[in-house]
DNA sequence: TTCTATGCAAAATCTTTGCAATTAG
DNA sequence: CTAATTGCAAAGATTTTGCATAGAA
């Protein structure tokens, strides 16, 4: 149980996301795809959720290959039934998303509702409450999902 | 401090949304009108959020008075910028909206994924480590949102 | 070869806006 | 009378779908 490099263990768990969605995929019957691929390592490379036009310009300016947007809807809307892609609402009109890494700390949102500007942050004794609570409702809960919405630091600073 | 009539404290607080509505309306300067109305009264009968079209539907079908798509959307967004009524993000596509009562205990909300039935629940501890977490984010936070997914009774009984 | 992946364009859905008619104060 | 309220229809925006082609196994 105790870890020489519990470390190297995290950071493998985030950088070997790209291949265990590609296991995943092939697990389920699944081809592989340029597309697919583009967007895997597009939302392997950001720190926190980004809507689906995000991700279209993104892939179109950042990346080597351009997907389309019915693609883009198609493979996220796949990725997120494998699990591998979670999908983020933050009372801004359009969902978000962001990949899913089984051993890394999950993060839910702050949300500036000023700026818009949408920031990660985990808390253990969150987690725990959440937990605790999942086992009290009438329902096998397989996720949740957290935002607090408020001003950031710049906006309050700007208005007093 | 102790209450000979507590119940009738937590009831007159649901009761009186709909009059405690007008009052704010009227102090922001504004007129009666019938949609408005029939469209408190609607969120004051519900028991947890609804999307905009289920509104527009219930108003049509439930109600004495039918109110057109553009002020259903007109009027949630004046309540809710009145505090009245707060938009709640299920990770359905749709917002859904419900009243907020300022004594009343404040809920969230638990969703099924197979059927998409919203249930509402309500847990001290986990407000209270929203509130200790509320003081240590970058974000000066004016509200939060919690939304548990999962399977509802009777769809993992259908799935074993 | 056979089934999946993808792009393009049209369609569907939800939401917002412009404008004229109605209504409250 | 004056300004807010409302409905209708059109415009916007996001997301989904139909269909044909390209590509992986």
């Amino acid at each position: 149980m105790s870890a020489h490099a519990p470390n190297a263990v995290a950071a493998d768990a985030v950088d070997q996301w790209v291949e265990r969605a590609e296991l995943a995929l092939a697990a389920a019957g699944r081809k592989r795809g340029g597309a697919r691929r583009a967007l895997l390592e597009l939302l392997n490379r950001q720190e926190c959720a980004l809507t689906a036009p995000e991700i279209e310009d993104a892939l179109r300016a950042n990346s080597a290959r351009a997907v389309s947007r019915a693609s883009v809807y198609r493979i996220l809307e796949e990725l997120e039934g494998l699990g591998l892609v979670q999908r983020v609402e933050t009372g801004q009109a359009m969902a978000r998303y962001e990949r899913v890494c089984e051993h890394a700390e999950h993060h839910h949102h702050l949300v500036c509702d000023e700026c818009g500007v949408v920031m990660p942050f985990s808390d253990p004794e969150l987690e725990r409450a959440i937990t605790r609570l999942s086992e009290r409702v009438p329902l096998a809960v397989s996720e949740h999902e957290i935002v607090l919405h408020g001003s950031c630091r710049d906006c309050a600073a700007w208005r007093g």
